[in-house]
DNA sequence: TCTTGACTTGGACTGAGTCCAATATAGGAT
DNA sequence: ATCCTATATTGGACTCAGTCCAAGTCAAGA
């Protein structure tokens, strides 16, 4: 059983079928999918499982802090599995690529006092867009780089 | 004739009666709307406009550059005509509300060359969440301080 | 093995955004 | 001032991600 599991397991989790087959596609490559990429990846290992279940079980996924919902096209939501190290993301703007990347420095700290108007500030998000090396090289329209890894 | 329809004009711009609607919505208040609320603010300075030319007209801003195009929930685009000053985002976790944010450190210098992976880097975002004053003072469920200015 | 509350399901629904063919018009040409 | 046409607008149909719900299923504790 993945650590995944085991930890919502230990959080009083119903183990189901679905679950964890959700849990073993958010387990491989540390990729970006959408809901629905996540659902096509799980219909091959349990034919029946459902959107909703797909969409209810990211939902809580999310709210565990076990994943994280990644917004970088304004458009699909995806799902990071890798949410127990900080780090920000590397868009290409051609094809979509993302990869995650580690900052030098913590964000929180370019935010002077000055301009917090009073928030509690508690989260950061930072997202880099720029080219990568193969839409760089093909100097391409966005998506004709071929089928990047988000 | 405001200053955005001088640009536009002067970019070969037909300047029709929905161009100068939508311009004059975005040119007040530095808030934050989505295209339906700006379709239903021009709508009361133009009746007859319609949704396809608001989105069509803000599309076009944001591909000229004066307008950014900002998604802070994941959910809904929004429209910031304050293109024209680099600032970043402050968002209220609990009522939505959005802020225009000067940092001290530009974000890309934290972002160091080994973690570029070969990308082109050209732009980044920064959105910081949090509560604001009125949602840590009414230590309120999301949505439940009233009508934030977004 | 039984029981029950938590979970899953499919299908209807919502809401943001896109697309398109028909119509209207800004603004340069005459 | 009028004409002409490329450009813009329109409404309505459509797409797609995501939500909701009532009915049925099942994990796991008793």
């Amino acid at each position: 059983m993945s650590d995944l599991l085991r930890r919502l397991r230990a959080r009083g989790w119903r183990l189901t079928a679905q679950r964890r087959v959700i849990a073993e596609v958010l387990d491989g490559e540390h990729v970006h999918y959408t809901a629905d990429e996540v659902h096509a990846r799980a219909v091959e290992l349990l034919p029946e499982i459902s959107r909703a279940s797909v969409y209810n079980t990211l939902g809580e996924l999310v709210t565990l802090g076990e994943v994280i919902e990644v917004n970088t096209d304004g458009r699909v939501r995806r799902y990071d599995p890798n949410a127990h190290e900080a780090h920000q993301h590397l868009v290409c703007s051609g094809c979509g690529a993302i990869r995650d990347v580690r900052l030098t420095d913590d964000p929180l700290s370019a935010l002077p006092e000055g301009e917090r108007f009073g928030f509690h500030v508690a989260q950061v998000t930072v997202t880099y867009y720029g080219r990568c090396p193969r839409c760089v090289a093909a100097n391409s329209a966005p998506g004709q780089a071929g089928s990047p890894v988000v």
